[in-house]
RNA sequence: GUGCCAAUAGCUCAGCUGGAUAGAGCAAUAGCCUUCUAAGCUAUUGGUCAGAGGUUCGAUUCCUCUUUGGCACGCCA
């Protein structure tokens, strides 16, 4: 159970018994901005100050009291002007990091809930560049959070097999095979000639993907490919059609999106019989919601944002409005080589390649780069920056953190430690700072799970890198040779929330460093 | 022109559904290795939270306008 439900159950249910009213179960938590102040507080003097009509403080000192004569597992203290500041007891704080921190894998009840996240989906025109590495780093860690608070989760990756871009990208090989100029829709990078001698020069560049994601440790259950879905977009708009949403105008088929929210309708078939782009789209996210998925994920980079009402609308009218939608609309990273901005494109060739950075800066470091930024800051990304400051990463920072913990417990070796043979007391601070930023592991997983924003994940782990390299230089494990016991005890609980934490995070747990 | 995302320390970014003295990493300065890894620790320096109004007991957070930057506005993909 997470810290933030036992302590809102307890305030609730002190409150209620205490004035009568009902408490809404969506009471505020926060942190206080010291440690002297408490561990937790809840400013709730203030939500219930007008029900009541009584001053915040008071509401605070009069709850207070009733919680402190009630329970042993905190103690509170009313502060001005009408916070309920928290306090856990040695005893409940041993409790909680023992049930849920001891071991790894701590795992939240599952959910019977299916989700379909689809992210990545690059042309397979080219190999994948940073921007593709957002997207890969976001949207694994999104899936892996997902999974960790009981979801089941399928990851895909949609190919573009079946456009104008695929014709172009043959073309251009073939025009080169031949010796012949590059016809003008077609792509002038340096990368193309390594598929000179391809006959499907999209599979082979598909292929090199798959292999770049796999060293950035980005796994997807499936790649479903435009071509497979051809077959459904009669499927598709029969379905729209049936719902009374299809209408013919200037000899084209159009969607009435507009019925459920988009700025106009959209032509599905074009006057000459040809599909848009987004008909196929409309029939890939309906194979989605057959498939049986509860909730739809769909990670975008901005560029895509325009896109976003019309397939919202599709997926609206297509499930009843009964399947989840979430879009992800991520702001690009901007590309410079110091403090000059490169224009990334494919039509003039002028990239960088996921695979470059992830060889000059390293996968971990690179990883976390991408997702310790929220989605929707755009990110700044200098190369050569990035290069010089790679050795001062943070990530270096946490995975040192585990490091030094592993050291010491291949030193302590074989320790039977009874947690019932040592008590909390007379701790100090480092070390009941870094037990109660233990706790808060497992409300901090489910907050960036529910927000689907992994940077809070990364963020916590920096933070409790550096409380623990503070208790390492106070509070030795190791003590002229006798094992501290609870020392431990905390230092177990904490490696098994890096190692946890860095996985969600697709980073790796080295042992030594 | 319209819409979307943003603007916080020298740099890169956090700041949870409005709450108590605005934080971290990097960079800079000064210290700390005869006991578990110095990729570390401690201390110091550094912010009119783009600007102006508004709502509120209270605003970096919500609303409006302005400025600046990125992106998108096709029967392209």
């Amino acid at each position: 159970m997470m810290v933030s439900e036992i302590l809102k159950d307890i305030i609730i249910e002190n409150a209620n018994n205490l004035f009568k009213i009902k408490i809404d179960k969506n009471i505020k938590l926060e942190i206080p901005p010291s440690k002297q102040m408490g561990d937790f507080a809840f400013p709730i003097g203030f939500n219930l100050s007008k029900e009541l009509k009584q001053n915040p403080f008071s509401i605070v000192e009069k709850l207070s009291d009733n919680i402190n004569s009630n329970q042993n597992l905190i103690k509170t203290e009313p502060a001005r002007p009408g916070f309920l500041n928290i306090f856990l007891t040695n005893d409940f704080i041993k409790d909680l990091v023992k049930k849920n921190f001891e071991k790894e894998n701590f795992d939240f009840p599952k959910k019977d809930r299916k989700v379909i996240i689809e992210f990545v989906s690059a042309n397979p025109t080219g190999p994948l560049h940073i921007g593709h590495g957002r997207w890969a780093a976001l949207g694994d860690s999104i899936a892996r959070l997902l999974e960790k608070v009981g979801y089941d989760v399928y990851r895909e990756f949609y190919v573009n097999d079946a456009g104008k871009q695929i014709e172009n990208l043959k073309k251009t090989v073939v025009a080169l095979r031949k010796g012949e100029q590059i016809p003008e829709d077609g792509y002038r990078g340096e990368y193309i000639k390594e598929a000179i001698n391809e006959d499907n020069p999209h599979l082979y560049f598909l292929d090199q993907q798959k292999k770049t994601l796999e060293r950035f440790n980005v796994f997807f259950n499936n790649f479903f490919h435009e071509t497979q879905v051809y077959n459904n977009i009669t499927h598709a708009i029969e379905s729209l059609k049936a719902k009374g949403l299809i209408y013919e105008r200037d000899g084209a088929i159009w969607f009435k999106s507009t019925e459920y929210g988009d700025d106009k309708d959209r032509v599905l078939i074009k006057s000459d019989g040809s599909y848009t782009y987004f008909a196929p789209d409309i029939a890939y996210h309906l194979t989605k919601i057959e498939r049986g998925f509860d909730w739809i994920i769909d990670i975008l980079g901005a560029d895509h944002h325009g896109y976003v009402n019309r397939l919202s609308a599709a997926i609206k009218a297509l499930s009843n409005r009964e399947v989840r939608f979430s879009i992800i609309i991520g702001q690009l990273v901007n590309l410079f080589r110091d403090k000059e901005p490169v224009r990334m494109s494919k039509r003039t060739g002028d990239i960088i390649t996921l695979d470059e950075v992830i060889d000059e800066i390293g996968k971990d470091a690179l990883r976390y780069i991408l997702v310790s930024k929220k989605a929707s800051q755009s990110i700044d990304f200098d190369i050569e920056e990035v290069k010089r400051k790679s050795k001062s990463s943070p990530v270096f920072y946490i995975q040192y953190a585990f490091a030094r913990i592993n050291s010491i417990l291949s030193k302590v070796g074989d320790y039977n430690l009874d947690t019932d043979n040592f008590s909390l007391d007379n701790m100090n601070n480092s070390e009941r700072e870094l037990l109660i930023e233990i706790i808060k592991f497992k409300d901090t997983i489910f907050q960036a799970a529910i927000d689907m924003e992994p940077h809070i994940l990364a963020n916590y782990l920096l933070n409790i890198s550096g409380i623990f390299h503070n208790f390492y230089e106070t509070s030795r494990v190791i003590d002229n040779g006798i094992v501290v016991e609870h020392r431990l005890f905390i230092i177990k609980a904490v490696s098994n929330v890096l190692k946890e934490g860095l996985k969600i995070l697709g980073i790796e747990s080295p042992e030594k460093m």
